[in-house]
DNA sequence: CTAACGTTTGTCCAATCGGTCAAAATTTGC
DNA sequence: GCAAATTTTGACCGATTGGACAAACGTTAG
């Protein structure tokens, strides 16, 4: 990777902070190609050549996002391991990833909007360190269904349909708000996720007998 | 509405038809913004300015599109009725719309595109149309959750939950394919989710006791 | 055949975009 | 306090974009 971080003064790292989350907002509401330099720009405070003074690249901007983005992102899943109960574990990954779809919503729906392009800029990713990480802990919850702790599935579909379920109420937030309506689409929304979800996987997943 | 539908000529039919394909496989690979009228028309093997006398706005292709949309969209939740046993009619509401997720996955992707970008287009039709669909389907399955023929649980979140599982194989395609790698990635993974989600959810729908 | 109508094309335009550059303003190290 | 380094700005550029337009081309009905 690149030897050293480069060094930065005090003004460039408060700046160069400022334009990150500035272009979260950006690009997570409109996307990479939707988004104008001159938006984020503008949401930072800053004039546009300002801005690209501290990021020479639109695309650069991206990607120091989308790298900072994937680290935290996975962070939920890392912590999944077999030295609890496999269900209350399971239930604790399932709590984490919405509490994320809940406080980040900005993150994942820059995620999403990265996916749904075709992950151009991330694929290698998604193919190295996103797959290594799944086929491990899919490794675990196998293990947890030849002990008979939970019924037998298929690890990385149920991993999957985490991710969806979770996600869908970062990425899908308007529709859920509008079929909800105003009284129930308000902040409980997400309580009742929970409780929903929590439900679901674990009564589909506990073993029978 | 608008009276009645414009008189169209043999030609005018055919080439919308012609430009709205060539659209939906634009726009939904690169969202609206990221879409341009050149790489549509090229698709329509046409030229921009015949393109655009067909379609006088790029935002015409784009609404046309989406009513289309959302019209077979909704089909498979329209099916969904208390005639048949509830756990078989919800399991067939999984299969249709995972069947949509496989077979039309552009489609998808225009309306996850839509929805992620804040849905400012079709909002008055999710608050609409779509709210009272759901309502109404909602209202269904409760009956079944009355009649103890399922377990009780919200209504609404199963309808999401089931909206963001399945859709997901089609939205998120390119992470599934890189995660499950080349094995396991291949045409066999619809059949796969099929099986792990029917299980999910009849398994964590099954009335106890 | 031909006049009316429908279709296609080349050319053009104004706006927007990502990005450059040199000069001005500011901060920092001594 | 001053010189060097850093930061900010306004003006500018070429490329791309959505769209307009009139002229050329094709089709069709009488």
């Amino acid at each position: 990777m690149e030897g050293s971080a480069p060094r930065r003064t005090r003004i460039q790292q408060e700046k160069r902070e400022l334009i990150l989350e500035a272009a979260l907002e950006v690009f997570s509401a409109n996307g990479f190609r939707g988004s104008t330099i001159d938006q984020i720009a503008e949401a930072a405070g800053m004039s546009k050549p300002n801005l690209l003074y501290y990021f020479r690249r639109k695309e650069d901007i991206h990607e120091t996002l989308m790298e900072r983005l994937l680290a935290t992102w996975l962070a939920p899943l890392r912590e999944l391991d077999d030295i609890g109960d496999p269900l209350t574990e399971l239930r604790s990954y399932i709590r984490r990833k919405l509490e994320m779809a809940r406080d980040f919503p900005r993150e994942s729906r820059l995620f999403a909007n990265e996916i749904l392009q075709g992950a151009p800029r991330i694929m290698p990713l998604l193919e190295g360190e996103l797959k290594t990480l799944v086929d491990e802990k899919a490794a675990i919850i196998k293990g947890w269904m030849r002990a008979g702790k939970i019924v037998r599935t298929d690890p990385w579909h149920l991993i999957f349909s985490i991710w969806a379920t979770t996600q869908h109420y970062a990425d899908f937030d308007v529709q859920v708000r509008a079929v909800l309506g105003a009284d129930r689409g308000g902040d409980g929304r997400f309580e009742d996720a929970a409780r929903f979800l929590e439900q679901l996987f674990i009564e589909g997943l506990k073993p029978k007998g």
